[in-house]
DNA sequence: GATTAGCACTCATGCTGATCGAGTGCTAAT
DNA sequence: ATTAGCACTCGATCAGCATGAGTGCTAATC
């Protein structure tokens, strides 16, 4: 072991370097820069095996080593170190969540600017996929003569609403009505016991409200299946230009920033990714071929120990891993603990209302 | 005004070719292609006249010329001819908007990308302020034990919504009072009779209600000054790429994407642009030094005979502005039709719930 | 047998000079 | 006033060359 041990220090060294630098990694910049305490031509050797074995490649003959995404893999797998961020940053956060209670969004929104400054990339994030949520109770009122505003709360108090065009003008006992009877269908789907109570109650409606309930229904449906890509915050895409292998490179440039504003694809990618802990794509590990020069690192948060969202970013493979992981970890953390300080604990003790 | 004419003939033949191609326009582009039965070299003379006019620049001294922010504002206010869109297209808005009722900010966004769809440019749009608008109605209602959803309903039939974090759990009673006098309030600040209705009403309140009253107003008016940036949605940002002149620079794209992404900065800029009818801003006549290679047109859509937002296209200089100007008319006409025909009808017959 | 010094080789980069051609400005002829 | 003609300018393209970073291989060394 003691050989090849050599062998990665050589690779660790390179993946350092050209996280740093965006140059290929010769064999002297590693000979004077790391102190292996070897020359050049024992690390030219290692390097040609450690090119064979698929962890460096070429970008010609005559030019010094880049890392491939194998290489940052196995960085990843086996020497990143999660590092201790500065704890005046995690007081930064929490001072900085501490102003948001409630407005959902804007607490997300906030997040990825965060996490934009703290990184200098593109940062991405999730808000919460309601269908996947349980429905608490929903609301209807009169906005005006012919519309109505329906209102949904979920058990995790995220609150929605949409308005609802109606053919017909109900009264306000119609709507009472009405509102009842949603709640009643809201509550048998989750008892799964769908019919007995629900059958009966759709009796008592006169055939005018049973219309008026069908359009409704209509507006719940696509309140609740809303797409998935109107879910997704982006923040800091221009940070892209800031790599040089993205700013000398227009097209490559303009392939990120396209597949960025593909919202549907990468709210669903980074969901998906981010089933649990923080998780890591390199490069052509990405389904996405657009995304074969990037990384994308996301993590969950949750609300009630159940995964709700997810926040992440995006860039160039060669990201400083170590202290992006640390970062995504921290803020996941810090946000988890804010949503459930802040709505989560209304459940158990919730009453309705 | 015969000489002349031929002078601006010749002008603008070098802008239509220019909008075209992107590449500085000869003399013998201008004989050739366009029979404006005069010689290279008499051409040669008047665009030389026309440099010195200052509507014309020569990128260097052996190459064509490039029109000038000052011939594109003459090429706009005089030889711009609004055309007569297909008229399939109209209908296809139409029928478009059809599908879009009361969801206020969905509508707006179709609209952008449409307009991206139709010009290739990045569409942005605001949608309304709506501290500019009028409160028709305030609700009050649980969300849960501890927070309180507040509904705020414009005049103008524009719904928002946000919540409220009390440090005391009212009941509904209390509830219902403290709605009341939101609504009184709104009412006096109406009619501009503070003061009379008001501290009466205030003094019915308990000490209890009147502190919540205060965590429920700061609410409110961190609802009414949303910030400017949160109100612009854009569309097809990446289009710029398809524009050779910035997909040969990634500089000039980063900047451009930059500014773009200066959310609050765009929002005021075209909103105050559009005050009335379509509005042109040509390179440096933007005062955003960011944005002197770029043309804006935007325009704002009605309520009710106000304007409450505002639409448009940011692109390069040589935009070919008859094109657009047509395409962001007939929106804006489609999409105030559309507008006082589905919310804007509710208000002469409003009668409130 | 592993290490390393040394050297030939490769290839991107940057510079120079030559050529080309698009386009101009000016002049003299019409 | 117009235009043909011509000299001139200057970017773009390309070949040629030197430079230097970096390699791979070989032979000497430990």
């Amino acid at each position: 072991m003691d050989r090849s041990d050599r062998k990665f220090d050589i690779l660790y060294s390179i993946v350092r370097d050209y996280i740093k630098t965006a140059e290929p990694v010769g064999s002297r910049t590693i000979e004077k820069k790391y102190n292996i305490g070897i020359s050049s031509a024992t690390i030219r050797n290692e390097m040609a095996d450690l090119e064979e074995m698929g962890f460096l490649m070429q970008p010609h003959a005559s030019a010094g080593r880049v890392p491939s995404d194998k290489a940052y893999r196995l960085y990843v797998d086996r020497y990143m170190k999660s590092m201790n961020l500065d704890s005046y940053i995690k007081a930064d956060v929490r001072e900085l969540y501490s102003q948001y209670f409630g407005e959902f969004n804007e607490l997300i929104k906030k997040t990825a600017e965060v996490l934009t400054k703290l990184t200098n990339l593109t940062a991405i994030a999730t808000l919460p996929d309601i269908s996947e949520l349980n429905i608490k109770e929903m609301r209807l009122m009169h906005i005006d003569s012919d519309r109505v505003l329906l209102v949904v709360i979920t058990k995790e108090g995220i609150v929605k609403n949409a308005e609802v065009r109606l053919s017909q003008i109900p009264v306000r006992e119609q709507l009472d009505r009405l509102t009842e009877f949603l709640n009643l269908c809201a509550r048998d789907i989750q008892n799964d016991t769908t019919g007995a109570t629900f059958t009966k109650a759709l009796d008592q409606l006169s055939p005018d409200e049973q219309r008026m309930l069908k359009e409704i229904f209509s507006t719940v449906k696509h309140l609740l299946s809303e797409d998935t890509g109107s879910r997704l915050y982006a923040d800091g895409v221009t940070e892209i230009f800031k790599y040089p292998e993205f700013r000398n490179d227009t097209d490559k440039a303009a392939r990120f920033l396209e597949v960025l504003h593909r919202r549907d694809l990468m709210a669903q990618l980074i969901d998906e990714m981010a089933t649990d802990g923080v998780r890591i794509r390199i490069g052509e590990e990405n389904e996405l071929d657009e995304l074969s020069d990037c990384s994308i690192i996301s993590a969950t948060y949750r609300l009630n120990g159940k995964p709700i969202g997810s926040i992440g970013i995006v860039g160039p493979t060669r990201i400083d891993y170590d202290y992006c992981v640390s970062v995504i970890n921290a803020l996941t953390e810090e946000l988890t603990n804010h949503l459930n300080e802040s709505i989560g604990g209304s459940l158990d003790n919730g009453k309705g209302e």
